[in-house]
DNA sequence: AAGTGGTCTAGACCACGTC
DNA sequence: ACGTGGTCTAGACCACTTT
């Protein structure tokens, strides 16, 4: 209904008290049982605006300290990681996959250490995906077929291991991280493109339990970004 | 308290549930009403549980259709874009800044378009950040001082403009893109390294009341990445 | 010790969307 | 039409943090 006392309205007469500058950076608000009355509604009500505002970086609420403006409002940005194929299709182009190589391997620390674990032989897929028959993506892949046993068993020609994991192994943790890198030497000849370009690039790690199940790099073909709204 | 009628106690129970495949992708849960009876609870605390679970993406709620979950649960990842000093200094570095080139002219098309503005003369700011003394990022900004007229007479030799401007121009709509950019001939000056390499890119606009304010690309030195838990 | 936000309750009404 | 989630209320107790 967004009437006078929903929490969406006390919530944007709060955010354009600060844009205006009514309420300044560092300054203390008034306190819920005081903008409940002010706003003639329930206190449950300015909580759940002010915890809104807050989750967005605007506020910074203390028990007993109270509720200030935060002093450099931290845009946070949120973006959706989707499936590669469901993000080529919401582009209107074909999804294609090929896998280049499956093998048996022992990954290096630096994989091990985001993983997690001891040196011990793990899966490593490295696949190609496409968009339109073009290159879109190249992926380097570890699984560790000890905690996801199943894995092992599995035709990763037909099914890529991103749609198999998502179906059959929920992770409790992950991390994530954005860069860009040189297209390099291998990925340009399954890019068609100069091994000088840049490749956005997406490494995550997730984990069940504290424990590794996947690590995998991915570089998208140059030109690819990732966007959302502030 | 974190008591067994907690919120956050029902979240992780209908977390594991659907973790443990007690309820399947696409299926539908019991509604609110009954899940409060079932975990002794008010309904409020089981929607406020089911809430949560919802904007992780994980459920999926409509009206009179009810709770399902979520076919593919979209991992959304969240990252904080902190003003480039503050980033610095929190690497436990010492921020510099230096100003390369302030002029007055009109952006092209492109930025023109994100800005949502007819071609008008604006302030077009060149700078660099340093860590430590060494090359961080690059930026070039445009600001249309039609819409934030004191920029006009601002000295940004001595602060930075992403700095002034989160003090004097809040914005309520903006879009950020992450990208990966060659470094190129002028960037490579600056930067003391290869015009080959891959920079991280953020290009970013924010607008107020639909009027764009600024348009910034900042281009980071090769290794740079952004990163964030899942 | 005391003030402030965090949360829970029990009940109510409503909006939305499916049937 | 009606079931489900979305929200509001008035009151209560609690947790945290500062004084």
């Amino acid at each position: 209904m967004n009437a006078s006392n929903s929490w969406q309205t006390i919530r944007d007469e709060v955010k354009r008290r600060v844009h205006e500058r009514e309420w300044t950076p560092g300054a203390s608000i008034p306190n819920e049982s005081d903008l409940a009355r002010e706003f003639g509604c329930a206190r449950t009500t300015v909580n759940r605006a002010l915890r809104a505002l807050a989750d967005d970086g605007l506020l910074e609420r203390r028990r007993k300290a109270g509720t200030r403006v935060a002093l450099h409002p931290v845009p946070k940005a949120t973006f959706d990681i989707p499936i590669i194929r469901h993000e080529i299709e919401a582009l209107g182009q074909r999804a294609g996959y090929g896998l280049l190589s499956a093998r048996t391997g022992t990954p290096d620390v630096g994989v091990l250490s985001s993983m997690n674990c001891e040196p011990r032989d793990m899966l490593h897929l490295v696949s190609l995906h496409l968009a339109d028959d073009r290159p879109f993506m190249m992926e380097d892949r570890w699984i560790d077929t000890t905690i996801v046993p199943a894995a092992a068993n599995v035709d990763f020609s037909k099914i890529s291991a991103n749609e198999w994991l998502v179906l059959n192994a929920s992770y409790t943790e992950g991390h994530i991280e954005f860069s860009a890198e040189a297209i390099g030497d291998e990925r340009a000849l399954h890019f068609g493109c100069s091994p000088h370009g840049a490749g956005f690039t997406i490494t995550r790690t997730t984990r069940v339990d504290g424990k590794g199940i996947t690590h995998v790099v991915q570089a998208f073909v140059p030109g690819y970004s990732m966007s959302t709204r502030l």
